[in-house]
DNA sequence: AGCGGATGTTACCGAAATGTCACCGCCGGG
DNA sequence: CCCGGCGGTGACATTTCGGTAACATCCGCT
């Protein structure tokens, strides 16, 4: 599931982002609008959050020009008491809005509840180069090679890794994620783990190609198609 | 078609009503907490539609109490930035949320969408392959043969997987659709459900064909013919 | 009340997932 | 050069999970 997010504050940014990325959603930021225009084209998300004040431009004729392409569910980010703003956001076809400043918490509700709506929620899925996870099924698809049966594990190591993929994610937060606040400072856990996968994924287990070691620091999934 | 309409606002409440009666749905109404939960008791509507402002409690409590014992979709009003009543609702398992205010289009066009993913809108029979399923009298066809008679909750698990047929269903979501939001959590239930169905639907219930294991996530349904 | 089917509970088995331990090899610093 | 930390690996123990059966309850109906 794919999410634009496009603000030109690099702090929301950022934070939007975060709290997106963590709960598995995939994302693309712009922080102008000529460039959100062209993300918006090469890599089709599935949903788009917009700020409205925009340098070059506002999030209105972001929304306008996506809307003369697609119907996905467009929600804007509107600054508190600009009632006409979020009258015209709604007559140019968002689907919903947000007044700052909101929690992370709520956006995420609303984020999903639009993909529900839209009928785009996939109980989960993510994708990174060729990688598709099924974190409902539990199952990797690979290009297209017949999918990998994951253990619910498995799927959640993968899941904090594509979510994170071309970047080191650390070794404490692999282990919270996957095993909650027990296991915690439980290296051997997390080998095993990285072990047991790499036999299902990798080409040739012993010198992975995918789910790469960073030593001293945790591990790191290659992003390239 | 049954709707359940609590709102404590005469007017909106009256304009509600209208607009759905208008549509053809039967509407039910209450005005306070007491007697929407009796008149959900008494009517077993197919969709509520609740205010979160009432006299003598909230819309909360509503929802809660019809997610104990059922899983129809749950739609809630909120005042406009009360973002912290409509993720709480969502938590509760509320499926869509309107802001006032709200135009009668705008709830027309959600209420269906909610009835329609519910799979609440067929009046009748789901297919999917040589299966026929017959939600009003609980009767499975399976091609020519005599239909087999099924009991509600083997129903309800067939309308949800025939309703993804191809895919996993996860273990969560079969729980929350066959018994509400009780028994989530109860992985029993859902083992004993499935070998009974299998018993009825299956050539060689040791061997299933057509309801299938997706080890470690749920199950699914085969979906060819 | 009494019946029969539907549903919920408990228990057991074998298989798969997960956790634990022991040992290997590598590498950098005394 | 040896030591100790780290990551990888394999073997094995423990836990969880799905299938099954037997039994207990519940529920609607006569």
């Amino acid at each position: 599931m794919k999410i634009l997010v496009v603000d030109d504050d690099p702090d929301l940014l950022s934070l939007v982002c975060f709290a997106l990325t963590q709960s598995g959603f995939v994302v693309v930021k712009a922080t102008d609008v000529p460039s959100a225009l062209q993300v918006f084209a090469a890599e089709s998300p599935d949903l788009a959050i917009l700020d409205i004040n925009l340098p070059g431009g506002s999030g209105f004729d972001i929304c306008t020009a996506i809307r003369r392409q697609s119907r996905i569910p467009v929600m804007m980010l509107t600054a508190r008491g600009e009632e006409e703003d979020l009258v015209r956001a709604l007559d140019l076809g968002a689907d919903d809005y947000l007044t700052k400043p909101f929690s992370p918490r709520t956006l995420l509700a609303r984020a999903r509840a639009l993909l529900r709506r839209a009928g785009l929620e996939t109980g989960g899925s993510m994708t990174v180069g060729a990688l598709r996870l099924d974190l409902e099924a539990h199952l990797l698809h690979v290009g297209e090679a017949p999918p990998v049966k994951l253990t619910k594990l498995e799927s959640r190591l993968l899941q904090i890794l594509i979510a994170n993929a071309g970047n080191v994610v650390g070794t404490e937060r692999l282990l919270t994620h996957v095993w909650g606040h027990r296991g915690s400072g439980d290296r051997q856990l997390l080998k095993q783990l990285v072990h047991r996968l790499r036999q299902k994924i990798e080409e040739d287990p012993a010198a992975p190609q995918v789910l790469q070691t960073a030593a001293g620091a945790g591990y790191r999934l290659e992003e390239k198609g």
